[in-house]
This record gives structure tokens, C-alpha cells and sequence, in this order.
DNA sequence: CTTGAGATGTTT
DNA sequence: AACATCTCAAGA
């Protein structure tokens, strides 16, 4: 199954975000066999980060994960609708970790279409809770380790450091200048409105 | 293509 | 009151 080693994960928030471009997420979630291919994340590099869930160490019921082993999954529930997945990272006790923004699917295409809705192949995880959904992703992953099923980050082929763009986060105010956003250049799948817009 | 509003619940 | 969001309807 080759996942990456949780190793990956306990490396600078900012490595970590750039270089899982290009890897795969693969879901057995309710059985069924769905992989990904991530296009987009975001940065949330721990206390000094004013967009950060555990700014200036706030540390809640919530957030509780992003203080745990580098490689476990940190879901939570926002909008009153949506679950979000990020994977904690740097070292244990120091609460930093990465939003999986969009990705593009591999692999059980028609499962996820199912669960998004039935829309169009660009748009079954193109953005946060999009991709989230797509995978069966829930609070019931919560703390569970990305180096084990049902969700493992399988080594894909890494996108080369040209093909990688940055920007500011989406829908954040704080912090809103850095740029923490990391994405693949020319891809259809990264999140927003870009069919026809500059990557 | 773009904009704007509503859904819906937790956190501060 | 804000929120690491999404969808739909309407307008240009």
C-alpha cells in the first residue's frame, strides 16, 4: 500500500503542505474504494498564526488533535454543514497541521459522484468540505492516523516544485496577506470559480 | 461568466 | 457574531 510514514508529517507545516501536492488519498470508507489525487492545501502553521483553530495555544475539545501525533486526521464541523480534514503536523504537543483544499479523482469516480450530488467530475472535491464528502469523511475519523484504512495518503508522483502556485487562503481574514495556499498549477480541480480564470 | 443570499450549528 | 463552506437563483 506504500502510505507515506507518519515521518512525513512531523517536518515543517510549510514542507508538508507543498510536497503532499501530487500524493493520493485513498478512502474505504463504507467499503467502497475511492482514491484521490491532491491538488490543493493550506497551510495553518500552530499558535502564531492568527487563522489558526489553536491560536496563541487556544486548545479546545475541538482543536484537541492539532495537539496530537504528527499524521493523524484533525476533522471538524463548520458552517452547521460541512465537515473539514486536515493532517497534523510538526512535532507532538505543538498544535500546527494541513487543510486537503481539492483534489482530483482516481479512482471510484462514480461513488463519489453519488455522494456529491451527481455534479460534474471537476467539481466532486474542488474545495474543503467538497472533498471531505466525497471521501466519507466525518467526525467519526477524528484523530485517526492517515498511515492506516480507512483513509491512507498513498505516495503518488509528487508535483515538481514549477507546477506549484501559491496564494493567500481562502476565506480567511486574519493572516489573510500570507500565503499559505498551495496548489497545482493549470489544474481543473483546485477550488473556486476557474474554468476560464488565472490559476 | 459573476454576485448575493440562505442553509444550519458550533464556537467565542 | 463570526465561522478554514457550499449551492442555487438571478443578472450581465
Amino acid at each position: 500500500m506504500r502510505a507515506l510514514p507518519s515521518a512525513f508529517y512531523a517536518r515543517q507545516t510549510v514542507a508538508v503542505a507543498r510536497e503532499l501536492l501530487g500524493h493520493l488519498l485513498v478512502s474505504t470508507v463504507g467499503g467502497a474504494r475511492c482514491s484521490v489525487r491532491i491538488v490543493e492545501t493550506e497551510a495553518y502553521v500552530g499558535p502564531r498564526d492568527p487563522a489558526s483553530h489553536a491560536h496563541r495555544w487556544h486548545r479546545s475539545e475541538r482543536n484537541e488533535v492539532m495537539y496530537g501525533r504528527p499524521g493523524l486526521l484533525y476533522v471538524y464541523f463548520t458552517y452547521g454543514m460541512h465537515w473539514c480534514a486536515n493532517i497534523v503536523t510538526e512535532r507532538e504537543g505543538f498544535p500546527a497541521a494541513v487543510l486537503l483544499r481539492a483534489a482530483e479523482p482516481v479512482e471510484g469516480v462514480e461513488v463519489m459522484r453519488r455522494r456529491r450530488g451527481g455534479v460534474r467530475t471537476e467539481e466532486i472535491a474542488s474545495g474543503p468540505a467538497k472533498l471531505a464528502q466525497a471521501l466519507g469523511i466525518t467526525g467519526a475519523l477524528n484523530g485517526h492516523p492517515v498511515t492506516r484504512p480507512p483513509l491512507v495518503v498513498r505516495a503518488g508522483v509528487p508535483v515538481s516544485p514549477r507546477r506549484r502556485g501559491s496564494s493567500g487562503r481562502v476565506g480567511v481574514r486574519a493572516g489573510a496577506r500570507l500565503r499559505l495556499r498551495f496548489f497545482e498549477l493549470g489544474s481543473r480541480h483546485v477550488s473556486g470559480p476557474r474554468a476560464s480564470g488565472r490559476p
